[in-house]
DNA sequence: TTTCGCATGTAATGAGTTACATGATTTT
DNA sequence: AAAATCATGTAACTCATTACATGCGAAA
């Protein structure tokens, strides 16, 4: 339901168009919001036709052309409703953590390397996150300033990778310690 | 599409109607796994269709009527084949931290006052779990053989929310810098 | 020559939420 | 008298995923 306000916040600081949302998406705040670029053109579809975004056709050439897409002060306020709105934290569906919770019917060593896929993937998360970590870190106290929010929700994507490897550590051990009988 | 494999996970060990489901998923895993009652009843529906689960009705006087669900022999196998599979780490989807992104538009009281109410959240789930925790940490070591794996997917559940908290400090006291003009 | 990046979409299906629906017993 | 627990479901709708679809230019 709130995709619609990811699209709107994101335009809100940059217009243009679906293929820049997914970069954007990709980039800037994949740690905490998803959706495909079927989702992204067809939401931008409806805020549209709903007059909450309106967009220029950008032609270029030897370049598909481009719909940039900016907010109309009707979602600019849709959007300052919204904010005022209470959210709930999202909810969560592990598939991993429903297979530990029956591995006792798992072969130990196969739960073992599922465990080790998930560590490498999240150790590669959590390095993309660091880059763009010392990136901020870099930049002087001024330059931070526009940066300083999108820098705080990066940190959250930093705590939680971290916070995966300390538990899948704390697994390996427990499940090692099982597989040897003890 | 993994609800089934949740459903088919919990009865493996302990048969039940659709409402011991509900319960066992707000109780036992719903750090890691939330489904509607709705969804349960419909998804048991398609699984007996397909003869992955069966049930006997028991009577009761004075109670409604129980579906007490179990696994057949095609259900046993349909879960080993699916804990072969790999899966990925869910996508979140944090309406939260969309409004944090976006927060030089908004109130920062209001904003510091959302957070705050999602640390009084965070707190209260530490504390059911910690309650959890307790109770296994009481057991002796006999006793704790079978809860073991469960208790690990409790573990995440612990740090999970102990993590939430560390951020929510972090971000309130960037928030308050910011409010504060500095 | 195959893949990657650019750039946009539709259609079908699956998953999940909200609303509607019933009805007895027990607790507050 | 109202709310919670037990116990089951249907229907409508919205949200998300997968598959399908196109087409050029640049790089590997």
């Amino acid at each position: 339901m709130s995709l619609r306000f990811a699209i709107l916040t994101l335009l809100e600081s940059d217009p243009g168009s679906g293929y820049d949302l997914m970069r954007h998406f990709k980039a800037g705040i994949g740690h905490f919001w998803n959706a495909s670029h079927q989702q992204v053109y067809q939401e931008l579809g409806k805020l549209n036709s709903e007059g909450l975004v309106e967009f220029e056709v950008e032609h270029q050439s030897e370049r598909p052309d481009r719909k940039v897409y900016r907010l109309t002060p009707p979602g600019q306020s849709a959007l300052a409703e919204w904010r005022l709105q209470p959210v709930r934290p999202p909810k969560v569906n592990d598939a991993l953590l429903v297979k530990v919770y029956g591995g006792l019917n798992v072969p130990p060593a196969q739960l073992l390397a599922e465990l080790e896929e998930h560590a490498v993937l999240h150790r590669e998360r959590l390095e993309e996150y660091r880059a763009s970590e010392a990136r901020f870190l870099a930049m002087t106290p001024e330059e931070r300033v526009p940066y300083r929010l999108p820098y705080l929700t990066l940190r959250r994507g930093i705590l939680y990778e971290q916070d995966w490897l300390r538990w899948l550590d704390e697994a390996r051990v427990e499940l090692e310690q099982m597989a040897a009988g003890s």
